[in-house]
DNA sequence: AAAGTGTTGACTAGAGTGGTCAATGAATGT
DNA sequence: ACATTCATTGACCACTCTAGTCAACACTTT
């Protein structure tokens, strides 16, 4: 069925894409309208769903796409020879922002589908997401906890630590626009060093 | 023009009240349907826009109806002359847990309504939150900052404590229906218990 | 020139919307 | 008993928007 839509023209493929990827992410499955994706797109509303049985196989089919051009990009890029948490973490921090520069549209699409509610297809997305879970907890999987003061409890730990790094980044997506997010690559940096810098203070044994 | 809304039947007034709240909580502004809302309330169409001259007015109506009544509960019942920040922040979870279960509508609502994206109330929600904004952090106005570390940057580390029972509320709302957390009420308190224990431990000074 | 493929966009049938209004019912004042 | 006022109804309106279809056209390839 999608073998079709590999075969075309990789400019329009990437137009499609890229209508798909703005008009879900700003949208929502239900509220995205596949007329506006194929206005946008520059196609007509035929050729759409002739390489896409139906909206939600058109939705499913971008998710997976950019779910696996992110991931994979995301973790080539982690050194795993490195085993000290705080340093992976900020490589993964480092790494997320540089992707998001790079796939911003991307990066909007799959946090918007995070949050996804639609009746058509949220169970699809949490069954694709089941697949995937495991992997994303690589980051924390081969990690000299031994650094670790003997008291501190390092499952809480680590959620302190990963929900202290998503709320900096949902207060930061809130006050500024993603196009913003180019200039402030530094700044948020070293935030999120001040931050690094506490949870070894806190966590880790002193040497 | 509310006047005419205030001086009826108080039991219609609430099954319409917790109508809207249901509907637009589970739906959002734009989805929510006022023909749902008059079914569900058990009122004919032409009596709802008889009190609102129309759904925006409807839905801001509510939101402060909403946040005024849970505001004005929640400061009620906390003890400002205890000065204590993890006291304090003890306080302020089990309060708004206690309003969680006192008024399960109405927090879904406010819940929902942090997040409400629609143009046609974006706007007047901002406005509306810029009032009472300072009002909420009174929690932290008046507190005894003496007792953290020296080295410890205190509004960072308010960052911390604040995210951190910001991502253990929205994992546990991911995780169960909001009905269930009636049960959960000690498990929930047990968990942010061995977090504020973790603050204290990192951030105050040792006595 | 025939056959096959890619592509179009006008069109359909349907669902649903917020809001209106002439008509009724109930209650009150005279 | 009548008139006036008010609350309440729900059929109805005009409209928007939708996902998906399909006969027709254009372009290659045979």
């Amino acid at each position: 069925m999608l073998s079709k839509f590999y075969s075309i023209d990789k400019d329009k493929q990437l137009r499609i894409i890229n209508a798909c990827l703005y008009e879900f992410s700003e949208n929502g499955y239900d509220k995205a309208s596949t007329n506006e994706i194929v206005k946008d797109a520059q196609i007509s509303k035929g050729l759409l769903f002739h390489y896409f049985r139906n909206k939600r196989e058109l939705y499913l089919f971008l998710y997976e796409y950019a779910l696996n051009l992110f991931t994979t990009e995301f973790y080539q890029n982690i050194d795993f020879s490195e085993k000290d948490l705080m340093k992976r973490i900020r490589q993964a921090v480092k790494n997320k922002m540089l992707l998001a520069k790079k796939y911003p549209l991307i990066f909007k699409f799959l946090e918007q589908a995070y949050f996804e509610e639609s009746k058509a297809v949220k169970e699809d997305l949490i069954e694709k997401n089941k697949e995937i879970e495991h992997v994303a907890y690589r980051i924390f999987g081969d990690i000299a906890y031994s650094k670790f003061k003997e008291e501190i409890d390092v499952k809480l730990a680590l959620n302190i630590i990963i929900w202290t790094i998503k709320g900096y980044s949902a207060q930061f997506l809130r006050d500024n626009d993603l196009d913003l997010m180019k200039n402030k690559h530094e700044e948020i940096l070293q935030d999120i060093e001040k931050y690094i810098e506490i949870f070894i203070k806190m966590f880790y044994e002193e040497e």
